[in-house]
DNA sequence: GATTATATGCGTACACTGTACGCATATTGC
DNA sequence: GCAATATGCGTACAGTGTACGCATATAATC
């Protein structure tokens, strides 16, 4: 929409680029991205710009903006899983298709429950599950009821994903001893989460043969 | 003004009664509940208790063992569901008992998923679970993920709830038009949510009756 | 080209945050 | 009464988001 028109007039060829929207944007999720969402901060974002702090907020009008730019971002990049026949095929691919996405910039789950935000631009997908449950005859009521379920299983999951892997790796562990009482619970600690490889779409099939 | 009510040296009955750990986590849980886990800074406490920022640190290690101990003392309060004979009957009663605490106390959620501490307090209620999956013929490996899959709900249910909540009140609400193109979406937006109100009970249903 | 209008960059300042350091006082033990 | 310890907390520092307003680069008009 902007600067389409290109009036190449004078090529002061200059020496470092002019900001925009879209270059703080890639900026912050590119912090995001290998330090995390806390490492995003205006000056950091910044810096990695080679600019001033303030020079950010032409762009954006403030870091909750920029955020949200960001997951309009990457909700841009989600390709579409091809239409299954399915119904259950169908929520199973788009699902996943948003479990990846989360996986693969666990950034965004923060973003999306903490700052309460959401990108209209995954829409579409939300819709396609819907039409699924609607085929699968669900009233709206209980689609609406399995709609939740199968989104807030998987921010939790996402979520929790995140904060077990950083307490991992900061080895805060609670020693084994504290699990004593509970054998259960020890064992299942105790087998770590290998395994957990497919935990997500075995669980969203769960979900979908009560469905 | 504070000692000038007593113009003597008080030797024994202090008008300031001491702090502890106790009186700090309490505070900050006091704080936590009306005015929000973000509400929740070293100042904002002191301020509250009438005493420095750094006495604090006297009975606390820094603000994650804060949180920790608020952690503890909310899973201290909790009271146990009676046990139920039917599986089903018996996992359902704890999740919703989980579940109503983190209604009580949305900050809980926050501090556990963000903060990635648990208490280990509620480590029997979670025991019970996994007992009622065992005698429900289930192997570990399942069992594991049918629990994660009920609390990760769990969680992702609390935690949407909550900035859905703050969302509304806020009244940054998306315009309706944005949804024209999703008619089934506009469909359950318009729809509101009066009717969630046993959402999270019935959800757990359906997860068990897939279990 | 010259002049004006606007867009953009950003330095400084302010009100917050957590907490390290070390001094002052209160309480306890002998 | 005196020493040892426990407790309270003032000050300082490095962070945070961002309001304000000046300086310069670019665009538009004459």
């Amino acid at each position: 929409m902007r600067g389409s028109t290109t009036k190449h007039k004078a090529k002061k060829s200059p020496d470092r680029e002019r900001l925009s929207r879209e270059r703080v944007i890639k900026a912050a999720i590119g912090i995001a991205e290998t330090e995390g969402i806390e490492a995003v901060t205006m000056r950091r974002v910044a810096s990695s710009l080679g600019s001033g702090v303030m020079s950010l907020y032409r762009h954006v009008l403030d870091r909750d903006d920029l955020l949200l730019g960001m997951l309009d971002d990457v909700a841009e990049a989600i390709e579409p899983p091809p239409l299954e026949r399915d119904e259950r095929a169908e929520i199973l691919a788009i699902m996943k298709a948003i479990h990846s996405e989360f996986r693969e910039h666990p950034w965004i789950v923060k973003v999306l429950l903490f700052e309460g935000r959401g990108s209209l631009l995954i829409l579409p997908l939300i819709e396609r599950i819907f039409a699924a449950l609607d085929r699968l005859g669900h009233a709206q009521d209980s689609a609406i009821e399995i709609y939740s379920l199968l989104l807030h299983y998987c921010y939790g999951e996402s979520l929790s994903f995140q904060t077990t892997a950083k307490r991992r790796s900061v080895q805060k562990q609670y020693p084994i001893a504290e699990f004593d009482e509970f054998p259960m619970i020890r064992a299942a600690y105790l087998a770590g989460d290998d395994w957990k490889y497919d935990e997500f779409e075995r669980n969203i099939k769960r979900i979908l043969s009560a469905a």
